[in-house]
DNA sequence: CTGTTAGCGCCTTCAT
DNA sequence: ATGAAGGCGCTAACAG
């Protein structure tokens, strides 16, 4: 064989290339590769086989520059960190990658002025949407109507409400929380949560509270907000045990300050869930499993949202959107501090 | 001002819109753009606040098409959900963003096949290079040396010594780790690890050894092997305790094995670090944080290992790159379970 | 069925 | 200093 037989110009191959090996013209090269009907099945083959035989792959950038669409979107995070995004991020990616979508991955590390330079880069590659993820279900700021590509806000709502949100519904979160108690058999309910500077936070109290309520029931005490963290939860459980001893169950805001609650508890001597069952929120792996008993948690179903975030943006690209907050559902992951498995 | 004036064809402008507008043909537009010098100031004047005027953004799908560049890159992660992929996407997206690249986000879901369509996917976007990033320090299989693009492997090297790859050296963490426990007096020092199946277990245990050899000390016991959790980091060290009282400390192979130890430490009365210093790796916020007292740990560093890949890709698509598999060095954070901090 | 022609939006010679 | 022309790789009209 000789050295480098044809073109080899270490360059991709390109379609006349391919053309040109297959004896043929660049046209019907195309149509023979596009599965166009007008092609004589053999000649067909050939192209594909010079295709083929050159490793070609067509140049998807002069595709979208005919097509006026590019199969790109660009999903922008204001927090990479915050483990929130990443299974909406991953719903997303995923949800994309089957449609032959790719994904531009931009951080704007909660800085608008970065945010608003990579939207312009974005919009410069001329991605066909947007999807904003926050890293708290607060509204945030649009980005505004007129970008020319549908934005899909998720996790984080827009305050336009023309915009369309996807958001996790933590109003049901607190509710089907209270539920599960109620089940187990508990009545006796406080709750411990976060900053109450996080929507989050008072939508999960209005959950909780309106179940509490269908019962005819009330929560033992005041919800008492702090911050998000393990030592918020020992020493706000603390407190609890001293005011009000006959707490049955505890409902804390995430399974941080849960995993917090239930290490003061066992170190009180009360047993868990026997005498007091305790879950939090979020489902987040490392917290529930590193528990003992393994925590009950609220997962928020993260990926959903991403997924469904994907989902409106098709929508949005392809036909009319209709501007909404669209709240998902989430579920109880019942474990050991909540209830006994056999 | 009349409804609508010029194009306003709700279709983004374009470069031709920009000259008509000025008064300039597209070639010249192009140069008073692009800060070319052969036209006049006051030309260029017009013609920039005639973009303006249509908030004109170059389609860099064309820009790309023409300079056989397109200033992307892809990243291809094996698994999203792995905290070890996270800071190196931030680290590598940070690089990036700042050097006007825009980056393709793949997960490929620890799927050899769908990492395969992944990067067909990339190519025909005309990536100009690829970054892929592993989620264990195991050597993973090379894509390959034909792919006509630049390739960097960041955390799991590349088994092909010919490719380029950026890793944490775990041989030098387990070193540092043992000096900073020899440094706070401790002799007797215990480690309990993860699975053996991976490298980065035995990688921590030599360096470890050596440190210890360096000062004619050695382990107390056999490194212990089980898996990442807590349950094991508790299971172990009570199996430590049984057996090696004189025990002064653990090290311990993450950051959960750790805080599964010093739970149970705790528990048998033991006081850390006065009576046994515990310390992790990976410097797992939410673990060190939680723990009490708060949890020594080495930091891998990682979005450093992902600054490190971007700049090589940088290098690599530039000129050549030297093969080589680069180890980047990981820092002691000190905590309370090592060191009283006044 | 196949080939020719015409652009998508931009940049770069090369004349003027 | 400016403009006309050619082409990056591909596809969608038309002809033949």
């Amino acid at each position: 064989m000789t050295p480098a037989p044809g073109p080899a110009r270490s360059h991709t191959a390109t379609l006349s290339d391919v053309a040109r090996l297959a004896g043929v013209s660049v046209a019907t090269a195309s149509k023979a590769l596009n599965g166009r009907s007008q092609v004589r099945a053999e000649t067909r083959q050939r192209v594909i086989e010079a295709a083929e035989r050159l490793s070609f792959r067509p140049n998807q950038l002069a595709r979208g520059l005919l097509a006026g669409r590019t199969g790109t979107v660009g999903l922008l995070t204001s927090d990479l960190e915050g483990r929130f995004s990443i299974p909406i991020l991953m719903g997303a990616e995923d949800a994309f990658g089957a449609g032959e979508v790719a994904v531009f991955l931009c951080d704007a590390r909660g800085d608008a002025i970065r945010e608003q330079h990579h939207v312009r880069a974005l919009l410069g590659r001329r991605v066909d949407g947007l999807i904003v993820v926050g890293s708290r279900t607060d509204p945030r700021p649009s980005l505004g109507r007129g970008l020319g590509v549908p934005v899909v806000y998720a996790y984080a709502p827009s305050d336009d409400p023309e915009d369309l949100s996807i958001v996790p519904d933590n109003v049901d979160a607190g509710r089907i929380a209270v539920e599960h108690l109620l089940a187990c058999g508990r009545t006796r309910i406080a709750h411990i949560t976060g900053d109450p500077g996080y929507a989050a936070a008072h939508d999960r109290v209005t959950g909780a509270r309106a179940a509490l309520a269908d019962d005819g029931l009330s929560l033992v005490g005041e919800p008492r907000f702090g911050d998000w963290s393990e030592g918020w939860g020992r020493a706000a459980v603390t407190l609890l045990l001293d005011q009000h001893p006959e707490v049955d169950a505890v409902l804390c805001g995430n399974d941080q300050i849960a995993r917090g609650a239930v290490d003061v508890l066992r170190e009180r001597g009360l047993r868990v869930p026997e005498d007091v069952a305790v879950m939090g929120f979020d489902n987040w792996q490392v917290m529930t499993s590193g528990c003992r008993p393994l925590l009950t948690s609220v997962d928020m179903n993260l990926e959903q949202v991403g997924r469904a975030a994907a989902k409106a943006l098709f929508g949005a690209i392809a036909g009319a959107p209709r501007p909404a907050v669209e709240a998902l559902p989430c579920r109880v992951v019942i474990r050991g501090s909540t209830a006994h498995l056999s």
